[in-house]
DNA sequence: GACACAGTACGAACTAAGTCGAACTTAGCA
DNA sequence: TGCTAAGTTCGACTTAGTTCGTACTGTGTC
C-alpha cells in the first residue's frame, strides 16, 4: 500500500488556562443524553460552530463574533445556548464577552467517536 | 490489569438472504447527510427501533409489529419512513409486510462509530 | 455621567415535526 | 366472494423549534 492514513487525529484540544470564570449552567457529564446531543447537532449552523471550534480554534474559547456567522445576534444567542444546554459546549463570561469551547473530554467519555464525525462533516453535499 | 474489555463488539449483522424484493426508495450511501441522520436519531422511539434492530435481531429484517411498540400504526409508519428516508434503515415489501433492517455497512462507511453509540444508548436516564 | 459594545431576554410570527383517527390498499385465506 | 390483517395515506391538531426585531443588562472607556 502506498501510504497509510493516520489513525484518527480529527482535532486537538488546547490546555485550560488558569483562573477562568465559572462556567455558565450546564448539564453534568453523567446527565448528557444522546438524543439531546444528536438533536442539537442536527442543525447545519450548529454543526458549523462545533466543527470550527474543533478544527480552527486559535484560543481556548471563542466569542460568538469570532465565528463570523451572518445572523442576527439574537439568533446566535439561541444556538449557543442550545449547544450549552445540551452539554456540547461550555460557556464562560469574561466581562462583556461570553466565550464557548467544546466539552471534548466529557463528550468523548460519554459518546466516543461522535466529535470525530462532526469534525469530518462538510456543510454542502457529501 | 484483571481483565481487558473486548475491543468493540457492539452489534452484529446477519447475512443477506438471496432473492429479496427490491428495497423501497432510499438515499444512496454517498447522499447520506450527517445532520439528517443525527436528526432522525434524536428521537427516543427511533433510537429504540434502531438499537433493537442492532442488538436483538432474530432475522435479517423485521416488521413494525415485531418491535412491540405501543403506538397507533399511522405513527409507526411515520417513524419507519423517517428512518428509511434518512438512510438509517432499508425497507422491503414482503407481500403485506414491510420489513426493516439497519444499513450497517453504509452507515459505518460514512459515519464510523455512530451505530456503536446507538447500540450503547439506554432509554431512561444515563 | 454618557456612551459604545457584547451579548441576553422576551415575545411574536413562522415553520417543521410529532400524534393519531379514519378511510384506503393489498395479499392471503377460507 | 368476502373477511382479516399489515401497513399506507390523508388530514387535522398539537407541540416544539427557528428566526429575528426590540428592548434590556452589564462592562469598559472617555
Amino acid at each position: 500500500m502506498p501510504s497509510t492514513t493516520p489513525p484518527a487525529p480529527a482535532f486537538r484540544t488546547l490546555p485550560e488556562p488558569a483562573g477562568l470564570p465559572e462556567p455558565l449552567p450546564e448539564p453534568a457529564v453523567e446527565d448528557l443524553r444522546l438524543e439531546t446531543v444528536l438533536g442539537v447537532l442536527s442543525d447545519p449552523l450548529r454543526l458549523t460552530i462545533v466543527r470550527k471550534l474543533l478544527l480552527e480554534s486559535e484560543a481556548f474559547d471563542h466569542t460568538c463574533g469570532w465565528f463570523g456567522l451572518d445572523r442576527p445576534k439574537s439568533s446566535l444567542t439561541h444556538h449557543f445556548k442550545a449547544l450549552r444546554e445540551a452539554g456540547v459546549t461550555r460557556q464562560r463570561q469574561y466581562g462583556l464577552e461570553r466565550r464557548s469551547h467544546v466539552r471534548v473530554a466529557d463528550l468523548e467519555a460519554r459518546f466516543p467517536g461522535l466529535l470525530a464525525l462532526v469534525a469530518a462533516w462538510t456543510p454542502d453535499s457529501n
